[in-house]
DNA sequence: GCTCAATTTAAACAGTCGTTTGAATTTGGC
DNA sequence: GCCAAATTCAAACGACTGTTTAAATTGAGC
């Protein structure tokens, strides 16, 4: 990864200063090109090449303006991803603010979570749809730099949301909290990428492409009710036996 | 893809009549190996010779004994999937005699669903634990072929499941229940599938290898009570606006 | 011991991959 | 219009991909 020597002479003194020539526009192509072939695809499968001829540059520009194939998939997952967590952290401080002293409500931490997520699902004109589907497959992807660099991204908010989930569930013990977040995560970043898996559970109502907004109203009480319910103690009486007999 | 033409002669007369020979040990020695590098670097990034020489085979066997490199995966697959599916069938049938005309709890049908894969996560001699997370990453892969062949793998146990939770949950309207199903199936396999994206949520007690039967222990209570929660009314009164101001 | 089919082997096939190179081109400052 | 830096371009690099081929090896059945 030859990632320090991108530009010829990487001198500190001229900064960019905000050129608005064709160098944002290639940038950008490749970014939109690669962003839905990424989702489309995968990583792994999707080629340099493939990328550069949908963006309409030459396949030198990747390794130009990125460095490498890795950074530029870094590149594709930050440029939405950090506006979104930002988002996420801004809202879940409205409400705090607005809330006062009494505890948030698990609704309005889960809404602080979604929204942001939403408003992306909602963006139309740029491909905020291909990135939720993206950003669900990053997830599960087995390659260690795209994990490290998830996992860094993430941790900031993670802490944030963490915190705001112990105040607002103060019984609950901060193990199983985190646990539970870690659920939440989990079903809202499959649930985003999955939009053909759906079809194999829900059928689909064929021509309602617009539903993300539909299923987040489902997810969202389904997991405030998880989030909610009373922790379950091993050997209670009376408690279920999960999995007496496996 | 020719896999009409793997063995030399193709004639049906002689049935294979059980061979304990190589055979069976050779095709056994690649799905082992698949089964862990698929896993590890995910399908794409997982070269025929990296399977072949990890498992002291011939590079030509693999499209010798299985045809291609996407039949290979779909037979590793299949080898633990198929009877998981099975066993999750078998077990939900049992519930039902056993509970003769009352209908089952969440609990049972949870338990149904979740057993067969902790039978498998324990299954220490076997990679069955590197199967559940291989089979978690699946489910989000990109690739069409693993799409549909999961979905066809699924379709049995799927419908079984869906009538049962009707069942049990019969003030559910029909496709509420489809979704939370769909939220069920992608938190278990999303679960399964993340032991090392746990660490950026929940913090890892190192040493602890053992605890996929913990986690499924948090999950099932928190997803029993996503299932029964109340039907949310979109504008009734008193109910929680989730995302007003998106 | 021979036969014949099943299996294993080494080698090559035809591509594709990400990346690098050095020359051509475009760009903005003077 | 000139200069130098930034960007684009065509071409090639070596390595790796899944698959196929034909010869060598193995193992029962007779």
């Amino acid at each position: 990864m030859a990632s320090s020597t991108i530009q010829r002479i990487p001198r500190a003194s001229d900064i960019p200063v905000d050129r608005p020539s064709e160098i944002v526009d290639t940038k950008s192509k490749i970014l939109d090109a690669a962003e839905e072939l990424f989702m489309e695809h995968g990583f792994e499968a999707t080629s340099l090449r493939l990328i550069t001829t949908a963006a309409g540059v030459n396949l030198a520009a990747v390794n130009y303006h990125f460095g490498s194939k890795e950074e530029l998939f870094q590149a594709v997952l930050t440029r939405r991803l950090d506006p979104m967590n930002q988002d996420r952290m801004r809202l879940l401080s409205l409400y705090e603010s607005a809330a006062g002293n009494t505890p948030l409500t698990c609704e309005n931490i889960i809404s602080a979570m979604f929204i942001p997520a939403l408003k992306l699902a909602r963006d139309h004109q740029t491909g905020g749809k291909n990135f939720l589907r993206l950003l669900g497959r990053a997830y599960a992807d087995p390659a260690p730099f795209i994990r490290e660099f998830l996992s860094s991204q993430y941790a900031e908010m993670i802490t944030r949301f963490r915190a705001a989930f112990s105040h607002a569930l103060p019984h609950i013990p901060r193990e199983e909290l985190s646990w539970r977040l870690h659920f939440v995560m989990g079903a809202l970043s499959y649930t985003l990428a999955g939009t053909d898996a759906l079809k194999m559970i829900a059928q689909f109502q064929p021509g309602e492409a617009d539903n993300d907004e539909k299923v987040l109203r489902r997810l969202a009480p389904f997991l405030a009710a998880g989030l909610r319910s009373p922790v379950e103690n091993d050997n209670a009486p009376g408690s279920h036996q999960w999995f007496a007999e496996a």
